[in-house]
This record gives structure tokens, C-alpha cells and sequence, in this order.
DNA sequence: AATTTATCTATCCACATGGATAGATATCGA
DNA sequence: TCGATATCTATCCATGTGGATAGATAAATT
């Protein structure tokens, strides 16, 4: 019925994602994604309604496999699998290429300032997020309350670092001595 | 001998420095640097070089201050002033208001990508402060190099994480768990 | 084969940006 | 008071941006 796209609907969110992922929002151009995706300014604005759009819908999709594939999943043995979970976390081995360039809701978080209700959402999200699932996994191991929510509270707190760290160094590597510290600490606890 | 400036010199890069902190580099115009400090953006060319120029100064100032005065002071006692300095930096009470749009530097970090050399090179600067002020502190208390080594990094690790979460939140009280859960955590080395 | 539809290609546009320039204006020393 | 100098005010400019539009093109239906 119609003409073809140079690029299929999802793997344009995917690729553009890589994009925003690594140049974050303002620095990546319409036309720079049209020229390495494939996707024209047409069709971003016809079919997806534009740069702003497609960004969020980037974001979403982040969130969804964060939610989904990314974060610990809860069992049994839970402390074990935390400090585990972490030294997956920053094997350079065992992480994708473009992790190197941190945390695309972190990123997109400093570079928006709080200012814009569509980013703020996907921000609280992403908090909630990760608050709830370290509180999950060491709230059936511990019982005082009071240190789940404090342990919790650093864990949460080294994810963010541990994306900084390894942005700040442009290099998948750089998280692994706070990755293993953190392993380290946790089978302390 | 010439008329005199409508704001003086390092009054205008502080002035700056707070802009750039909050807005971020390019999201900040110089109409807007103009119209909020006073610095023309003739004088802006001509006596400070630009945009960048004036912003590479605002980072100087940054870590010079970080370095001088804003960092642990290495003394006696050391892992209770680690303590207690990680509760003081994160009660609003005794914080600078601007201090709720995070760390400049690691603001700057994640808004470049570290293709820019002026960046990177206070990129490292201010890497090898923190790794420094810690280990320095943590070796005085602690025998094993490696156990240093560890907790240097977490420590560090928890520094950036205050400062996204406090920028995240837009609240300089929002990084009050993780700093009392982190001198907590200090107290029980 | 003709028609319909969505996409591609190629412009065009309004706007914002950092920076440059030229004339007016302070400020100071002589 | 006058001259020199640096700054201010007010434009101007080249560039890049996201978005809009119009004609050409490809794919599917009839």
C-alpha cells in the first residue's frame, strides 16, 4: 500500500536510543540521526512527532528493559546474588559496547534540569525503581528496617556512581574496582 | 583611564559559574550570561575569550575551590571526620543553596563526552583529588592497601552519587540518607 | 495497469546561537 | 579641559537548528 521505510519502526527507536545514549539530547542533531539511522526528518516528524518524541520514547524503552532484564531479579540467597549482580554489573566482558557511555536516564537527568515534566516522569520512575528492588532483595535478609532502608540507600547510590565512573572514563572498565568493592562489602554485611 | 565594567572581573566568573552550574554549558546563552550577570557579551569576547574560555574558568575556580576548602582536611581521628564530613555535606542547613544542581564537574562530565581535551583535562584533576583526600584519610586507619584501595573507591563512588541525587531531586536535602547511611556505615569500619 | 498511500528527496523557513563591528560613553591621567 | 582607552549599546552576520512543504517514488490493492 506504501512505499517501504529505509528503517523499520523499532529499530529506529533502538538505534536512535544508542544515539541519544552516547551524544545525550541537545548535541545529536535531526539531521545526524537521519544520516546514521536511515530514519528521515520526515518520517520523525510524521510517524513518531519529532526529536522530543522520539527521545522520550528512547527513555521508555530504557526503563522497560531496566525494569525488566537488567536489575537483580529476587530469589533466594540474596546477598550473594547482589555482590554477584554487581560484578556482572561492570565485567567489560559481560557488558554491552555502548554501556560505556553510562546511564542514558542519568545522563538525561543532569542534562535537563528538573525543568521538563515529561523527563521528570521518567526520573521518578527510574528512582522508584531502583529503590525498590535493592529494598526487596535486603529486606528478607535483614531484619531492622531501619539498615535495609541505609544499605539500600548506598546500593542505589553506587549504581548511579558506578555509571558516572564509567562515562566519566569513556571506558566499560573503569567501573570494576567499585564494582568489586561493593561485591566485597556486601558479603560482609 | 577607561570606563569601568558593569561587573568586575572575578565577580563575573563566579556569577557565571553559578549559571553554567545550573543551565549546564549548552543550554546557557550569552545573551542570557549578558542579561543575568551584567558582563557584556563584548566584554565577554573581548577580555575573557568567549564563552568557553569564561566556562573553563568557572571549572578552575571549581576544583581550586574543591581542592582548597571544600574537601576532608586530613587530620587526627580520621575515620569519624570522614564521618561526620559526609553528614555535614549533605545537611541543607550548612549547605550553599546552588549545591542543589549538583557537582559542576560531573555535570560538565556527563554533558560533554569526553571528546573535548579542555574538559577532559579537568576531568582528571578532579578525579585524582577525590581518589587522593580519600585514600590519604583511609590509610592512616586502615593497614591493608587493597582494603584502602576498596573503601577509597566506595567512598569516592558515594561523592558522585550524592551529588546526582541531590541534582536529581532539585533538593538539597535529598541526599540526607545516603550521606548518614554512608557515615553510619564509616563509623562501624 | 491504474490508483492509492506512505515514504523519500530536496528545498525552504523562522529562529536562536556565538561572535564581530562601529559609534557612543565613561573614566582616568596629563 | 582634553585626549586616550576600554567598555557599553546597538547592530549585523554566518551558521546550525527543528520543523514544514512539495514533487518524485515505491509498494500494495483493485
Amino acid at each position: 500500500m506504501s512505499r517501504s521505510r529505509n528503517i523499520e519502526p523499532e529499530a529506529a527507536v533502538q538505534a536512535a536510543q544508542k544515539l541519544f545514549w552516547k551524544h545525550g539530547f541537545y548535541d545529536l542533531g535531526t539531521r545526524q540521526i537521519e544520516q546514521e539511522t536511515g530514519l528521515t526528518r520526515f518520517t520523525l516528524q510524521k510517524s513518531y512527532g519529532g526529536k522530543k518524541a522520539l527521545f522520550l520514547r528512547t527513555l521508555d524503552l530504557y526503563l522497560d528493559i531496566a525494569e525488566t532484564r537488567f536489575l537483580p531479579e529476587v530469589g533466594t540467597d540474596n546477598l550473594e546474588a547482589l555482590a554477584s549482580w554487581f560484578e556482572q554489573r561492570a565485567d567489560p566482558e559481560k557488558m554491552p559496547e555502548i554501556s560505556c557511555y553510562g546511564c542514558l536516564m542519568i545522563n538525561t537527568i543532569i542534562e535537563f534540569h528538573g525543568q521538563d515534566t515529561d523527563i521528570n516522569q521518567r526520573k521518578d520512575r527510574f528512582f522508584k525503581l531502583l529503590r525498590e528492588i535493592f529494598h526487596a532483595h535486603l529486606s528478607i535478609v535483614i531484619k531492622s528496617d531501619d539498615e535495609v532502608q541505609a544499605k539500600s540507600e548506598i546500593l542505589m547510590g553506587i549504581i548511579l556512581a558506578l555509571n558516572v565512573v564509567i562515562r566519566a572514563a569513556d571506558n566499560n572498565a573503569a567501573g570494576q574496582k567499585l564494582a568489586n568493592s561493593t561485591a566485597r562489602m556486601i558479603r560482609e554485611w
